[in-house]
DNA sequence: AGGCGAGCTTACCACTTGGTAAGTGCTGTG
DNA sequence: CACAGCACTTACCAAGTGGTAAGCTCGCCT
């Protein structure tokens, strides 16, 4: 087979994205491969590294887009939107993603606790420079803007990670109406809330 | 022994949250509780059972607590605000049932499909209501208040949900300076979210 | 030609999983 | 006193878990 590293950790990230850590076994994954489960623990040693993998190709992939809004985008406003908008499009991988980095979320502490290189650290520190250039926002505290963030990135999250439900408990229709509206919703988040900032 | 069921559906919906469905086995949480497996299995006939009576149960609180504050404070805008306010207060239970419930709403759409009662139904129902009497936003459809308390509910949970993690990036002291201004954020999220409204 | 390592495979391991079956002791109630 | 039913136990099970050990085949380098 020798499928390339690249194709092992895309099918991976599908399957611990939809079950979680725990819920996907080594021989899902390299069934879903069509490979043995052996091959796939030659390849990444362990169960833990081949998760590991997955993680760094999501935050990579993640900073490689802020720096691309960084280049596309020169206007400090804008260029948040821009960024809010790609991390909350469903038509690209980002759900999946999503899904997978809150459940990382949801278990870390058990499991990477003394890990001190949180994936997603970099990624943080890179969007709190970005609202810090805003006009008025210099004099705040990183921490508060670490606050707003938090606001979009929740309000992001959530709402991918609860597409499939959402969908179920409003029907088809109702759910496509809000989903058409969702940037909208982002927009005005992003407006409102760095608007009246200045405490 | 013979524990109250709340005893049991308390020392599981600690491990659930924790773990996760998957995470947990029935033989953990009975251990954890000093009885044997088979004692759990006989009050509950199924891991499925217990989780779902898990799910029931804080459902209910929620329902309770929303009661309560439409009771308690007549005005709509201090009621949204008083009720934000304790979904996000880490210092009631609500830390474990948010994570609880962000476990259930990324596993729900493999293992409940099929359900047609989702869990909160009743609950999102209500926070809609107490959206809709606010002055300005009696026109404004169900979707569109939903999409708004989607922001709230993904602010207030994603942090919640990060609380651990965050504190092991930001330092406790940095992590702590955040925590307390949490409460205004979140106070501020609301006003302006909602004073922007009239689109 | 010989050796070597990458990339597999088959065989196997101890352990855990959710769940069943059958029985035991206790506490009513007729 | 008999008997029903609840709460629980021990014994067991098939299926799956992550992981190890050892061997096989191929291309490549000396």
């Amino acid at each position: 087979m020798s499928d390339t590293p690249e194709k092992l950790l895309a099918v991976a990230e599908v399957l611990f994205s939809e079950r979680g850590f725990y819920g996907v076994s080594i021989a899902a994954i390299a069934s879903e491969l069509g490979i043995t489960k052996q091959a796939l623990l030659h390849h990444f040693k362990s169960k833990e590294k081949l998760y590991g993998a997955v993680l760094a190709r999501i935050s990579s992939d993640f900073e490689n887009a802020q720096q691309q809004v960084m280049v596309d985008e020169p206007e400090p406003i804008p260029r948040i939107k821009a960024f809010v908008a790609h991390l909350a499009d469903p038509s690209s991988g980002n759900v999946r993603r999503t899904r997978l980095l809150m459940r990382e979320l949801l278990d870390n502490n058990e499991r990477a606790k003394q890990a001190e290189h949180w994936y997603l650290k970099h990624f943080l520190d890179q969007f709190v420079a970005m609202v810090q250039v805003v006009p008025g926002r210099e004099a705040i505290s990183a921490t508060d803007n670490l606050g707003l963030i938090y606001q979009w990135l929740g309000a992001i999250n959530y709402f991918l990670v609860s597409i499939p439900t959402l969908s179920a408990i409003l029907g088809e229709e109702s759910f496509e109406e809000m989903a058409r509206s969702q940037g909208e919703y982002l927009s005005r988040l992003v407006d409102a809330t760095l608007a009246q900032a200045h405490k």
